[in-house]
DNA sequence: CTAGTTGCAAAAGCTTTGCATGCAT
DNA sequence: ATGCATGCAAAGCTTTTGCAACTAG
């Protein structure tokens, strides 16, 4: 049995070849796309698909712990299918996402702030990204 | 001349009730609230102001670096009228949200992380706050 | 006086919902 | 066989836009 079915089998999923396609596109370079995005893509292998499906299998995998949904980009959410902490930097001038592996706040996980429990932490950085760093040096 | 008067023209925005009065409503116990909360609480004062004139004017305030906003709460946005740099912790029990002022990653502005420049970064943090922690453990 | 602001209504954009049809198990 | 997923259309929310009437400086 291929390994994402396996994966979705053992989160009690029930396989569609709708929620298949999803699941690959998300996996495909784990770029953090929009439901929009997902939905140009999945329509290549599924034309008669609904916008309202793709949205459907992105709530059923994000109650399942299978991604994360990022709102770096305060328009319009993002998913993610890394579920491991880490966070997000957004490029101001190209609106790219980039994946940043640095825990400065992991000591605090499970402690207290101010009184207050803190269980988790989104780190949103903005800035300009290597490659838009570039291109204005040239 | 009122304090707040001076503040705004200092900043080259022109007078109006209307301005004064949303600027009151986010000096006070500097809230964030949302520009529903706030359409509602201005109205008491202004019962004729629209909700396009609420926006209208935080759009103004934001350019002006009068406020900052926040999207903590996926759904919509709050205004702070702090624009000092410090993050935010949202209750997700009560849905409150605080103020956090640890600067875990102040050494990173205006650095570089893998090749990205950092500008800025939007920590926020979700949990229970003391408040409903308190009352879980009556 | 005159540019800028307000208030209203309508539109835009993302996301959710309701329901009939169809499919997975 | 039957409960669940899909696709379509419509609705819901927040936020933005267009425009005529008004107002601050």
């Amino acid at each position: 049995m291929e390994k994402r079915v396996e994966i979705l089998k053992k989160h009690n999923i029930r396989i569609t070849p709708q929620r298949l396609g999803v699941y690959e596109i998300l996996l495909d370079k784990n770029k953090h796309l929009t439901a929009e995005a997902i939905y140009r893509k999945i329509r290549v292998s599924f034309p008669t698909i609904s916008l309202a499906t793709v949205y459907s299998i992105l709530e059923l995998y994000y109650k399942k712990h299978l991604l994360n949904e990022i709102r770096i980009d305060f328009d319009k959410s993002c998913f993610d299918i890394r579920t491991d902490t880490h966070h997000h930097f957004l490029c101001k001038q190209c609106a790219e996402i980039y994946d940043i592996d640095l825990h400065p706040c992991s000591a605090l996980n499970n402690k207290e702030v101010d009184g207050h429990l803190i269980h988790e932490l989104q780190g949103y950085f903005y800035g300009i990204c290597s490659k838009c760093k570039d291109k204005s040096n040239l």
